[in-house]
DNA sequence: GCCAACGTTGGC
DNA sequence: GCCAACGTTGGC
């Protein structure tokens, strides 16, 4: 009969998306079924089986019973092509040449279906089948015939899977019910003629004992009519809700297989959606309203109210998968499956656009192994960076050197790290980040590379904390980074298990790593805006609490010097609690306004030129020759990290900017001990700003301000705290001593800065998802949190 | 949690 | 059958 379909309808009409979706759910219907019942759910209990499948079943049970991803719509398909099963599609071996799957005219020649049939694993079915279902969507003159027939046998499966029902089986007698994708004979099966409603023996459906069936539902069912699910199921499981979730609208548009479906409606000239349709009118009167999901079903009693899915989900109290279609090209429709719980946990890499035939997943999990399963075959490739279009090894990184043709031993069996996609290989992520230097790397991983939010840690073993005589000097003479050769760099800084360093410009700089975080200073050779800017490492923000703490004359004069990106002809000496212990520093002289909260940098992080703090008393002392040398700026001496000039952005100040009270009280400050890392500064106002230096705390951009009268004011990346925040009722309105300060500091180091929430809508597949936080978001929340109550619910404007 | 080792599998 | 390399696992 399908060879009759086929040959009246040579057009092989092409599927629109309407048509697609109805296919889909009637093929995708007894996924909540075989998921449900799937071994995988430790809570089913209500599992269908049958005990012995006949013949014309079997073939489609192949080893199917105790995968958990199974869906059905790959078991349609796996039917389909069951003698010529797809090519699985794993990310496995060698990244193919680009093909973008079977071209329709192959799918229309069957080409799929003549490849060898062999023995796979489960995995390698699934895969399959995942292929298969994608292939549904490709129009077929088969398909439209096979659609709404096929469900039913699908159902019959879904509900009667069991282990023992397992290799192929020659198709049974009734002809062709193991027929593959293109199989004529299958159309014969499950013609519609074979579906009788007026006789619910069905008589064409030998394989099924309803008994068998009913039996086993009645010990999982009590008190239902164990006769109505498996004859439901039989006959119109399409009728019944593809999840919980699935709108009217998709459901609208879902046909129905329906026991009358006429013969005579598959004549070949009828679209499947117009025989379905049909199907539809003519099946009217056995659909009742489910009253769980509101959709149709076919009500198979009187008296029935849930469709067979709302039951099923009534009785495990278990949401099944939600299965859902989306629209991934004009013609083509991609089926989602809702990701298992325990798969929520995998991390999903960043996804990025590929070529332009391929569509960008925005969502999911599963779905997206299947899109590079099936679209590229290869999810840690993007295809795009250039290491993607690398097809050469560069023959020297560990990996290469491990290949047997460069005389490895082929033990780690990995690509050439230049090869090792940059978005999408988990090496990248991993081992990769030190092999792949920051200037190859996109502004992305840059930012997950700068971002310790991600505790990317360095490779290689903690260096001990040794404060030698120049800190400055102790790890710069270990690297060498040559700009020219590419590749050597790459390979060098693959090689690299310690501190990271780059030269470039004016300075050579490095960050030592601490056990507990690392600090990534980020390649300035290709990126302007980090250009001449470091990040604060901790170990200095220590040396600048602790050490200038601890030490006393030596360091008191010194305090810290810097550069304020951006403002390369300025520098500023920030007055610390120990300068101002010292009294070497004049109020008027040498403090110089910091507005810091200009000078934040993107990541909330203090982006300073340079920093010289923590160097033992005699390496200050050189350090405060050079200072007092009028503090010029030379051009050959930007190569160290000696700061140049000092100046004030406040101008000169008057006597009215003077504040008694607040000068008083930073001198309060400085002869005392704050909290860790915390420092403070006059600014011009004046204000008295306390400064969190340290980039590992979570104040690492919070500003606590003190103006005049002893007010104050919490900034958190450049963001006024609100007043009504709880942190200001929880200290005084003023800040007029030590410990008001010192309070307020201890409880802001019990806060973190809220992580807002991700605005996935202004974002390009190609652009990092940026979080925004809500309008009114608090800022500083409970360090445990990740985000306010305002930006977990956040408000679109 | 990292990563070396290796089973595995698609492509050729 | 070989190659490439992905994904998993156990040791650390």
């Amino acid at each position: 009969m399908t060879d009759e379909l086929n040959e009246l309808s040579p057009e092989s009409e092409i599927l629109k998306p309407e048509d697609a979706v109805p296919a889909y759910l009637n093929e995708m219907h007894p996924i909540g079924e075989d998921v449900d019942s799937d071994v995988e759910d430790d809570d089913m209990s209500c599992k269908v089986t049958v005990e012995l499948l006949p013949d014309w079943l079997k073939p489609m049970e192949e080893e199917e019973v105790g995968v958990d991803e199974l869906m059905s719509a790959g078991r349609i398909n796996r039917r389909k092509t069951k003698e010529k099963p797809p090519k699985v599609k794993r990310g496995r071996g060698r990244p193919p040449k680009i093909r973008h799957g079977l071209s329709r005219s192959e799918f229309k020649k069957g080409l799929h279906a003549d490849r060898t049939m062999k023995k796979k694993r489960v995995g390698s079915l699934m895969s399959r089948k995942r292929l298969s279902r994608k292939a549904t969507s490709v129009p077929d003159p088969s398909l439209k015939a096979e659609v709404l027939p096929r469900t039913r046998q699908r159902v019959v499966r879904s509900s009667t899977s069991t282990p023992q029902s397992t290799k192929q089986v020659p198709d049974s007698p009734a002809g062709g019910t193991s027929a593959e994708f293109n199989s004529p004979p299958r159309l014969t099966r499950v013609s519609p003629p074979s579906i009788d409603t007026s006789r619910r023996s069905f008589v064409h459906s030998p394989s099924v004992k309803v008994g068998n069936v009913t039996q086993q539902i009645i010990s999982t069912e009590p008190g239902k009519d164990v006769s109505e699910l498996p004859l439901q199921l039989w006959l119109c499981p399409s009728l019944e809700p593809i999840s919980p979730t699935q709108t009217q609208e998709i459901l609208s548009q879902q046909t129905v297989g329906s026991p009358n479906f006429p013969e005579a409606s598959l004549n070949g000239t009828m679209t499947v959606k117009e025989s379905l349709t049909m199907t539809v009118k003519e099946s009217l009167p056995l659909l009742s309203e489910c009253e769980g999901c509101g959709c149709p079903f076919s009500a198979q009693k009187h008296g029935d109210t849930l469709c067979y899915r709302c039951r099923i989900k009534r009785e495990k109290k278990r949401s099944p998968p939600n299965i859902l279609c989306r629209k991934v090209r004009q013609d083509q429709w991609e089926v989602e499956k809702e990701k298992h719980p325990r798969k929520q946990m995998l991390q999903r890499p960043q996804r990025y656009g590929k070529t332009e035939n391929d569509i960008v997943p925005d969502g999911g999990d599963d779905d997206d192994e299947e899109y590079w399963r099936l679209k590229k075959r290869n999810r840690r490739m993007c295809q795009r960076c250039d290491a993607c279009r690398r097809d050469t090894d560069c023959g020297k990184c560990d990996f290469c050197m491990d290949k047997p043709k460069f005389g490895g031993s082929n033990k780690k069996r990995q690509k050439c790290r230049l090869r090792q996609c940059k978005f999408q290989s988990k090496l990248q992520f991993r081992n990769g980040m030190k092999g792949v230097p920051t200037s190859s790397l996109s502004p992305i991983k840059k930012m997950i590379k700068s971002n310790k939010l991600l505790k990317i840690k360095k490779r290689g073993r903690p260096r001990k904390k040794k404060f030698k005589n120049d800190p400055w000097e102790e790890e710069e003479e270990d690297y060498e980074v040559s700009d020219n050769d590419e590749d050597d760099q790459e390979l060098r800084s693959s090689e690299m298990n310690g501190s990271q360093v780059r030269k470039h410009g004016k300075w050579s700089y490095t960050f030592k790593e601490d056990e507990d975080d690392a600090a990534y200073v980020e390649d300035v050779v290709d990126a302007n805006i980090e250009e001449d800017s470091v990040i604060l490492d901790n170990e200095r923000s220590v040396m600048a609490s602790n050490e200038m703490y601890n030490t006393t004359s030596g360091l008191s004069s010194q305090g810290l010097y810097y550069n304020v990106s951006g403002m390369p002809l300025s520098s500023h000496l920030i007055g610390s609690a120990p300068i101002c212990n010292s009294g070497a520093v004049a109020m008027g002289e040498v403090i110089g306004s910091v507005p810091m909260a200009d000078e934040m940098s993107q990541n909330g992080f203090l982006q300073i030129e340079m920093v010289k703090v923590g160097s033992s008393p005699s390496h200050y002392r050189e350090e405060q020759q050079n200072t007092q040398q009028m503090h010029i700026a030379d051009p050959q001496q930007e190569h160290t990290p000696v700061i140049t000039q000092i100046f004030s952005l406040a101008g000169p100040e008057t006597e009215s900017d003077r504040d008694p009270g607040l000068i008083e009280l930073f001198t309060s400050l400085g002869q005392s001990v704050l909290p860790a890392h915390w420092v403070c500064v006059i600014a011009k106002g004046p204000v008295l700003q306390l400064l969190q230096c340290s980039k590992l705390s979570t104040m690492a951009d919070t500003v606590v301000q003190i103006e005049k009268g002893f007010f104050y004011q919490v900034t958190v990346q450049n963001q006024p705290l609100l007043l009504m925040h709880s942190l200001y009722s929880r200290h005084p309105t003023c800040l007029e001593k030590v410990e008001h300060v010192v309070s307020l500091l201890l409880d802001l180091e019990a806060l973190g800065v809220c992580q807002g929430y991700q605005n996935f809508q202004m974002c390009s597949p190609w652009e990092p998802k940026m979080c925004v936080r809500a309008a009114l978001c608090d800022l500083l929340i409970p360090k445990d949190d990740e985000h306010c109550g305002k930006c977990s619910q956040p408000v679109e404007g």
